[in-house]
DNA sequence: GTCTATAGGCAGATAGAC
DNA sequence: GTCTATCTGCCTATAGAC
């Protein structure tokens, strides 16, 4: 544990990053402390505070590398000249990977958290879904425009809708341990945009 | 704060839980001391410790209380004899009373934070949504039957789906403190459960 | 049933040597 | 950049008086 291999050369600042990152995703940031990360690492809480000033500066930094790095995942997904559809099954891969990995989506643990969160934490977490929802919103009015995604309701709704579900059924699968269930609900989600919502009288 | 009024006749212990329950709802069980819940009723920790033994025996008694309680609004919800919609409805609304109150729904609070908490926790954490899932299912069924409501797959998958999409629009709707979100969220969920749904081809 | 007092530990954080 | 040592404060928890 923490033993650093030969080849291992990212920065000490990002290896904190890593273990913090997978620690607050896994316990959730309230129960992750400096000696938790040092031990993780074979360094000391000063260490720690050589790197990060202080617990809220470490949840800062890992937050705003989380946030770039779902935004680079998003424009690699862009790159890409596909069909709305395949756009977002590849979203919802990104949060499979996440929870295949033993972990919550960051923002969404910090959402529950969110009460207890210092203000520029708050204020990234809340970017997070502003962005999510923006991205989802070009990708819904794409499938419409394409007639391959049908929704009632404006655009920005349903990527609304769409993350709140994403993001439920991560938080309830990780009790049962089941990634199935999620992987379920995501058939589910799609499957209702692809067909023609019809009313039933 | 905290002075107990003439016609507050509840038990201390009564007292302590709802205190506690609102904590821990609002902020998450691991930021939550007994320091915070004594501050609140102008107790001693150690007169919680008389009714509580320890935190881990103040969460489960937490636990069983709200899963009881729980139970109980859904009885009330079976006592009408209404369709199916309207008894998700009164689901839906079960929820949006507890956001209204600034809360998160505590099992989804303690899903997040599922895996720092003591095992008896644990375990009525995932009762509680297996007893939604049950509830649910057998709704969605008593819709099908009826003919109101409408959807591919089990009735447990859609059960799991509307209890994931419940919870997930909870979390986001709190960091953006928009009520309106969560309401939107659900009118999506029920209006697609209500129309047929038909293949785009 | 509630209090004061206190134990023992871990939290986040800092000073200063190397 | 990392260490040892230390500080202060809060945590859960207990003993024993009232």
């Amino acid at each position: 544990m923490g033993t650093r291999s030969r080849t291992d050369e990212r920065s000490t600042a990002e290896r904190i990053l890593d273990v913090a990152e997978q620690l607050v995703q896994n316990r959730g940031y309230n129960a992750v402390s400096y000696a938790d990360v040092a031990a993780e690492l074979d360094l000391t809480k000063a260490a720690l505070h050589y790197h990060f000033a202080g617990k809220a500066e470490l949840g800062e930094a890992l937050l705003n590398r989380y946030v770039t790095r779902f935004a680079q995942a998003l424009a690699v997904i862009d790159a890409k000249p596909v069909d709305a559809t395949s756009k977002l099954t590849s979203y919802a891969d990104l949060y499979l990977d996440v929870l295949q990995r033993q972990r919550m989506c960051l923002c969404g643990m910090l959402a529950a958290e969110f009460q207890t969160l210092p203000e520029p934490m708050r204020t990234i977490v809340v970017r997070f879904f502003k962005d999510n929802e923006t991205w989802l919103s070009r990708v819904l009015s794409q499938g419409r425009t394409e007639g391959t995604l049908h929704f009632t309701g404006s655009t920005r709704e349903a990527a609304r809708f769409l993350i709140a579900a994403l993001q439920g059924a991560m938080l309830v699968a990780r009790p049962f341990e089941d990634t199935v269930r999620f992987r379920k609900a995501v058939s589910s989600l799609i499957a209702g945009l692809e067909s023609k919502p019809s009313a039933h009288l």
